[in-house]
DNA sequence: GTCGCTATCTGCAACTTACATCTATATTAT
DNA sequence: ATAATATAGATGTAAGTTGCAGATAGCGAC
């Protein structure tokens, strides 16, 4: 079926939206629900959104080295940050109407498309 | 926002399947009400997608030279490009539920945030 | 011939992502 | 002390889709 986008970054953005303050191995950990396609969001791909979302300052970031462990980078939603998740959610909505639409249309003209041979009594729904 | 997939393959399987057949250059002008982002389809991308979808055997294609103008390669839909436009509806079909997800919570994320400095009294839908 | 429209196709760059790999820190076991 | 493991971040390479520009070619108008 090809590739799909998975919508790292509005699920990264969205995930730091939830939890307030993050950092990359725990959206890493906490993104799973909010998968798009079967496969989930690679740790490298979250990293990679992070470092593009911060030099755009949507995210600002610290290094915490207090807990055990490595160091972690923490990152936090700056106000622009809000507004970009914000514009992907007009986005979102629009996808989601066109590929709606799609779906629809397609569902249609595959039913249009079956009637002449199925002989009409397998209604596939 | 960055890019999107444009879906190309199935617009161009249902594009295909309500014209019964057509060539590229047809399928490419009347494919603009299903476009899932403001960009059209490129035309280039048409071609290249009939092409896949023919060496995948979802499609077929033979070469019309009756009419003015350069040659068509005119295409149609196989049994299995039908089998793959259904596919395709199921994935498409996720992906609306999982974006629509992802919207919903963003907003109510979104909507969270907001409360501290808002003072409270614009609720927003 | 030259211009413009139709029609197909190719080249190159951009972008996102998967997978593997590398580094470094702290804890635990031997 | 050494080795293994879990945590945490980062990079390199390849794959796949797409946008844009341009090449090629047939046909009609002038």
């Amino acid at each position: 079926m090809g590739n799909l986008y998975r919508f790292c970054e509005p699920i990264v953005l969205l995930t730091l939206a939830r939890l307030g303050t993050a950092h990359g191995y725990q959206i890493s950990a906490e993104a799973a629900p909010f998968n798009v396609t079967h496969a989930g969001v690679d740790g490298a791909a979250v990293y990679r959104a992070l470092r593009r979302l911060e030099s755009s300052g949507c995210v600002t970031s610290t290094w915490d080295t207090s807990g055990g462990g490595p160091a972690r980078r923490v990152y936090a939603l700056t106000p622009r940050g809000r507004e970009h998740l914000d514009e992907w959610v007009q986005v979102m909505d629009g996808i989601v109407g066109s590929i709606g639409r799609l779906t629809q249309e397609s569902r249609s003209a595959l039913n249009a498309g079956s009637h002449r041979k199925a002989s009409g009594t397998r209604r596939g729904a």
